[in-house]
DNA sequence: ATGTTGTTGTCCGAAAACGGCGAGTAATAC
DNA sequence: GTATTACTCGCCGTTTTCGGACAACAACAT
């Protein structure tokens, strides 16, 4: 009777959730309790399964502090968010992710910049796997990391998504690559 | 620069620890919030990394609860513990730590016979694997578990708790198997 | 444009190592 | 002759290790 894989420790979830509707679909929103932790559009690819949802949650602060950045943001009026995050993943991951919090929206970077921002600068396709894993969408800004020629490249939300985040932060498509 | 392992998901961690001293020494409790999911002597084989025993707190009910029986446990007043339990582990380690809960005070077992009630008669060694693993030590009393021939054979705790806890259980060393 | 190749972190499955045993056999002790 | 001890080997879930496949790239060749 040997068993498939064991849940080893499985300390029930990590915390809450909750959602809300965007002028680019459905977003579930993650939390610890105390900081943001996750940021999905619905249908995102490498959503996280339920069990690290956790349960629903529809007073916590930290939920309303981003839902009210997000709005600002979506009509053009917030260009940085300003929120406690908290960035669950592999070292490598973390630098990544760390990367991108510094682009400034309507500048966009591409994957070789950043794997060489990070001191990688071999391990681009590493970085582009790393881009693709990030768990707070539009916050941590992985929409600005383009291919070397400009091109939209991927995007877990979906490339038409990809493509109106740019818009919205005026980048029309082509490169704008700031300092 | 090749990472060892990766946190991956990490979750923070799974609730609430204290910890309190006994005759056998001090001892951590570990919590969910609403269940007890630890109960670990100091310097306990397989103790949990400290990511997993989360915060203290030293007003949870549960934990006034299990120190209480504890006490009256010790005294010799208690002989069955009645408090919400959880139990985390792999479905094998579950069926064993359910059966070792049916082992009245007193009395004991050998692995192999514990192998035979859970209905895996040749995962003899994947049993004393498994009993060493229990999470909730006296609670699940896996220290009522004997080597075939009466030996004490193993304990996370140490041999010498072992051997007072059966001996406060009225058990002098030999078998005593009841039914 | 298209195809090919180099690079590297992560995921996943397979395989091996590791025990809180126990039964059976062989070697001693009376 | 029994009775103990010592040793060997099979057992099986878990944990660790290891190797291969993959990918939101980029540079180069054609």
């Amino acid at each position: 009777m040997r068993q498939t894989k064991a849940v080893s420790v499985s300390q029930a979830n990590a915390g809450y959730f909750t959602e809300f509707d965007t002028l680019l679909g459905r977003v579930t929103l993650i939390s610890n309790g105390a900081a943001l932790t996750g940021f999905y559009f619905s249908g995102q690819k490498y959503f996280p399964t339920a069990v690290h949802c956790g349960e629903r949650n529809e007073t916590l602060p930290v939920f309303a502090q981003a839902q009210r950045q997000y709005r600002q943001y979506e009509q053009g009026d917030l260009r940085e968010f300003d929120l406690p995050l908290r960035l669950n993943g592999t070292a490598f991951q973390q630098k990544v992710w760390q990367a991108l919090l510094t682009i400034p929206m309507g500048c966009t970077l591409s994957y070789g910049q950043l794997a060489r921002a990070i001191g990688a600068p071999a391990a681009v396709r590493a970085v582009g796997a790393a881009v693709g894993r990030n768990p707070l969408s539009v916050i941590v800004p992985c929409h600005r990391v383009l291919g070397a020629n400009g091109s939209l490249t991927g995007y877990a939300g979906g490339l038409s998504r990809k493509q109106r985040l740019l818009e919205l932060e005026g980048v029309a498509g082509q490169k704008a690559e700031c300092g």
